[in-house]
DNA sequence: GTCGTTCCATACCCGCAGGGTATCGGTTGT
DNA sequence: ACAACCGATACCCTGCGGGTATGGAACGAC
């Protein structure tokens, strides 16, 4: 019985994502038949079968879905793998940090003020990072990440919690609720959102390929009750200018209230979900340099 | 740039584990200059050194041993996402709980008992392991395992403490100590002490494969303050007969009181380091009956 | 020093697995 | 009924993964 290779991993990966075999060729860029038999080959060695396929539309089995699930966690472990190797070869290893800028809750200058008192703590990278940062502690990218837990997925992370907050909505100073003490979520209903930038797919892939969504030539806006979707913001700065020219309303955690430029308004929506502010690493890891920081941060955060 | 494969992470494991080329092929079943090939390879693909290696002898740089490291992990993971597939495919899904015989403290009815009121719950097949319930979860023999947290190594795993248990000892009626009410670790030096079967190596490798230890010539008494090494004993019933023999004395959690022999005394050994009672899972799997049966256990623990 | 042993690296060969092109055949929408 | 779509099959070929033979450096014995 052979072992199976990452390479049929990704294939079959890919195959469940796109649930089309040309496509899924298209973006392993090889030809449809050799997956094809590359997949029927994975089938047969582990004795199941993993799709279900018409010549008309390919189906996930239970058992697929739980390999879609499997394989994904091993190709991050791989890339993570590679990734980790890659910098403890480097001269001066550093810690890389991925956060959302404005996300930190005010926390992270305390936590590497104190992190640097530490006997065993090295040099911090900080990144920041809009969607993805949960995937990148999971491939390696990143050595721990702040979290916002109601977006953020933090399943096969080692999480802390480090802060709840509520969270207040950014409205321009002219805009007519801007004078309230609180908001309700009702209130915002039809307000126009920012969206960021896809924190659900992965938008790597090669360049020249195209967003799967341009693909269906339509913009899937399946749900006609949400608003009309909003302009996409890259960054806290592009936020605030829309805010302030009125094109959008943002509800975001009320520690942004620090940053925020003085034409804007800041009312506390009581009845949004808190956020959960996490920092999380990847659950193996022993290095003893994060697991230090971890300490450090939930010790910071601790006395507020 | 071409992404790892997991023949090559094997490859690399099996080498920095041996830290020599020869008997790194011999138990991966092949040729010694295929090995070296393939790991140099690997070396020019992630562009780091791993292994510094003279004619005389291997050894590990940091880089390589934090791809040891990661590599088993990915290995484990591939392992469980088969594993896992094929346990999806069964016509009745179950979930596998690992323990060790009589090492739930107690607590395991109860917790199988109140899951079976769980709309969510499924079969549990429980099998017994003496060694191995952390990595059998790691690559996905077993679903979740009952730990005992001062011997197992919980890295890597999403544990739930269940309990916080006492130690005590176990020793022969006739034994000058049964008398006593309680004991101290200091009291038992010199005594001879059962050893469970390899709690650390992985005991797998092909029929005809001779024990690493074995292959040396020597029995590795590297440490000569350890008293003899007592006799390997690999389940209760033969650890209750060495006990009353007299040959041995052990050193138990307290819940096993229950189910001991009336030949047999069991006195508290105040100082011994308490052992914690964890639950654990895979740090991934997302299925609901296993988060269920978490909850659950969590919930029977909390009412003693 | 020299010889023998050990052990990793190099050189070279071979078979098959993995990838490509051409085409078939079943399903679906018009 | 026909065209379009899409996965499966048939067939070829290259390159990689594996084998054997041998080189060459490092140590130990004498």
């Amino acid at each position: 019985m052979e072992r199976l290779e990452t390479r049929e991993l990704s294939y079959f990966v890919t195959v469940a994502e796109e649930l089309h075999f040309g496509r899924a060729a298209q973006r392993l860029r090889m030809a449809q038949p050799p997956l094809s038999r590359a997949i029927r080959q994975l089938e047969r060695r582990i004795g199941v079968t993993l799709l279900d396929r018409t010549s008309r539309r390919v189906s996930l089995t239970p058992a697929g879905r739980v390999l879609l699930e499997e394989g994904r966690h091993v190709l991050d472990a791989v890339a993570a793998a590679e990734r980790r190797t890659r910098r403890a070869a480097s001269p001066e290893p550093a810690i890389v940090l991925a956060m959302k800028s404005g996300g930190d809750g005010g926390l992270l200058p305390g936590i590497l003020a104190a992190y640097a008192e530490d006997p065993v703590a090295v040099a911090v990278d900080v990144v920041f990072a809009n969607g993805q940062r949960a995937a990148m502690v999971r491939d390696g990218r990143a050595d721990v990440a702040i979290l916002h837990c109601p977006p953020d997925e933090p399943t096969g992370l080692d999480c802390e919690e480090l802060t709840v907050e509520g969270q207040v909505a950014l409205l321009p100073a002219s805009h007519p609720l801007a004078a309230r003490e609180t908001l309700r979520v009702a209130d915002l209903a039809g307000e126009v959102q920012p969206r960021w930038p896809s924190d659900r797919t992965d938008p790597a892939g090669p360049p020249g390929e195209s967003d799967p969504s341009a693909r269906t030539g339509l913009t899937t806006s399946s749900d006609p009750s949400v608003p009309p979707a909003g302009p996409v913001v890259s960054d806290g700065i592009q936020l605030m200018q829309l805010v302030a020219l009125g094109r959008v309303v943002a509800v975001v955690p009320e520690s942004v209230r620090g940053h925020i430029r003085h034409d804007i308004a800041c009312v506390p929506v009581v009845d949004a979900p808190p956020v959960r502010v996490l920092i999380a690493r990847s659950e193996q890891s022993s290095s003893n340099a994060i697991a230090a920081l971890l300490r450090v941060a939930a010790m910071v955060a601790e006395r507020h």
